[in-house]
DNA sequence: TTGTATGCGTTATCAT
DNA sequence: ATGATAACGCATACAA
């Protein structure tokens, strides 16, 4: 790599005039300047980023650590991150909890040495059932700031960007019943122990209570089969007219085992599940899905990051991202 | 964040004594060699990473650039990536290239200025359409390794880890003529352009000359509308007996619109497309599927980089991941 | 056993 | 208009 020390000796000039050309300081005469900066294209000159980011002590990096990016939600959210960052001139360092809390403490404490300027983060499933914190206010009190989305600790004074779970489900709900007259509805749920999952179940629950109907809720945490559980729940069940999943597989199991019982989507069962980009391609007939703009939270995330870090006075700030109800147009 | 220059002040030592008594230097005495330690721990003293890779002229960091990650291949490569960086204490900035070109230039060109000690990358659809290759050279002349995994150029010296395209399209369509004695196999393709396309295709192809068969190609580029393609398709063309989808959605779909069609899978018709985690789950009757180890070839990948930038004489080399013919259960 | 001095590549301040 | 010097934080060869 060429460096400055070696454009001077070339040039027989001092470094310091070399780095005053080429940042077009007006000090340095016109000759001089393109002079250096030829030579600096010829030889493909690019300033150190290492260097620079110890003389300024910032890296214009940001740690990105996430539960598991296999799952469709978080790999579009990373997308939107990727995509702000880029547009910010910021570089991502991407860590996987794999849903640890090992895992997570871990990322954290390697980066908050001066890698990066801050963190966006969704934190790790052990960690919310364990309710463990203290790795995520040490952080805060070393003074790199937190963002977290999805999934988030209320007791952490950070920068948030959430979905509106308890909302999205409740209209979901509140749809089935006074527009497709629904009366069985079923939620089907395996994240009941995170905080985005308490919430969706909660706006179900709100939305049958404000109409005087009874939950059903059939929860699959870690089930081998879901196939199976669905197929037996659902031939045992025989009034369930509608069915809501509260993640990205079980609404699509479940067409497939409505379907092998011989019942008709929608006439005779509903199914409303989330979702994101090619979800609806692999159902028939098309699933109607709540939309959770992942792109877009992350899109934010890193908006909302970036302001903290380089605003003086930025005050701590909750952004609710609505989700949409993207309806299957075969849907009655 | 506390320096050596602060834990020296407040010792009433120099700085280099604090560094050796840090780095268990025999030189220091074991009684200052405690003291350093404890204050250190005490301010929770972090060596500062940035001036590390400065002094070293390491970065332990690798870059990874992806064309998406949405896709679950390239997700399910990277995690296998992040785990393997994460076991040899290396970092990874990740980048998207969203298929484009002129982005993966740009990714390249940025992070070329020293901040990662190399690359993984699979090329974008439209560098390997264009056949555009300079800014690759560019990289390997500047003396950064990289590793190309999956879509490869084959122009580029550098190492490699690649999927065994043709031989595992080769086999799953011997495998329905020989042991399924299909005899009108349709291969699906929406990735025509890309290497892997054409080789899988080819594999296809070689399989069924070799029984003296008719091959039947249906293309999908970018077609807006798969499940109509699919099923315009079946419906003019009932000989058909066989499909394999050469991507992880139209397999799915391929399903959904053969029961459509009120036919049998698989006794009607025999159904193999590529899949990874999940995607079995998602079909009814599960899929079978051609198992790319993407995690595996994303832990290779990151292994292979780092020998190639620790080891004084690395010898490039082309690695390749076999396969996996999961045949669904229910494939009599 | 401890300390001094130097350099990694850059930028900024202060001479000349 | 140009150059010398210091500083960012760390590590290390060399003195003491």
């Amino acid at each position: 790599m060429t460096t400055l020390k070696e454009l001077a000796k070339l040039l027989d000039i001092s470094i310091s005039t070399v780095s005053k050309a080429l940042n077009d300081s007006h000090e340095i005469s016109e000759s001089t300047r393109t002079r250096v900066k030829e030579l600096a294209a010829e030889l493909n000159y690019r300033p150190n980023r290492i260097a620079q980011q110890l003389k300024n002590n910032k890296t214009k990096t940001i740690g990105v650590i996430l539960p598991t990016v296999t799952n469709p939600f978080f790999a579009e959210v990373l997308h939107g991150i990727e995509m702000a960052a880029t547009n910010n001139d910021y570089d991502i360092i991407v860590c996987l909890s794999n849903e640890t809390l090992h895992k997570e403490e871990r990322s954290l404490e390697l980066l908050s040495n001066g890698s990066v300027d801050g963190f966006i983060m969704a934190v790790a499933r052990e960690g919310q059932v364990k309710k463990q914190t203290k790795h995520l206010q040490a952080i805060i009190n070393s003074k790199i700031p937190i963002l977290m989305f999805d999934r988030v600790v209320n007791e952490i004074e950070c920068d948030k960007v959430i979905v509106d779970d308890f909302q999205s489900l409740y209209e979901a709900t509140q749809y089935l019943i006074e527009k497709e007259h629904r009366k069985h509805i079923l939620l089907v749920s395996n994240i009941e122990e995170l905080s985005v999952g308490k919430l969706r179940t909660e706006g179900y629950s709100k939305a049958l209570k404000d109409h005087n109907l009874k939950p059903h809720i059939l929860k699959l945490d870690n089930a081998i089969d879901v196939e199976e559980n669905i197929y037996n729940y659902l031939s045992k069940n025989k009034e369930i007219d509608a069915i809501i999943s509260i993640d990205h597989i079980t609404g699509i199991v479940a067409i497939n085992m409505i379907k092998k019982l011989g019942k008709n989507i929608p006439k005779d069962v509903s199914v409303i599940g989330f979702g994101y980009e090619h979800t609806q391609l692999l159902s028939s007939p098309k699933i109607s899905i709540i939309h959770q703009k992942a792109h877009k939270i992350g899109e934010m995330s890193m908006k909302l990051l970036i302001d903290s870090i380089s605003t003086e006075d930025h005050k701590l700030q909750t952004i609710v991202v609505p989700s949409e109800l993207n309806l299957s147009g075969s849907t009655k």
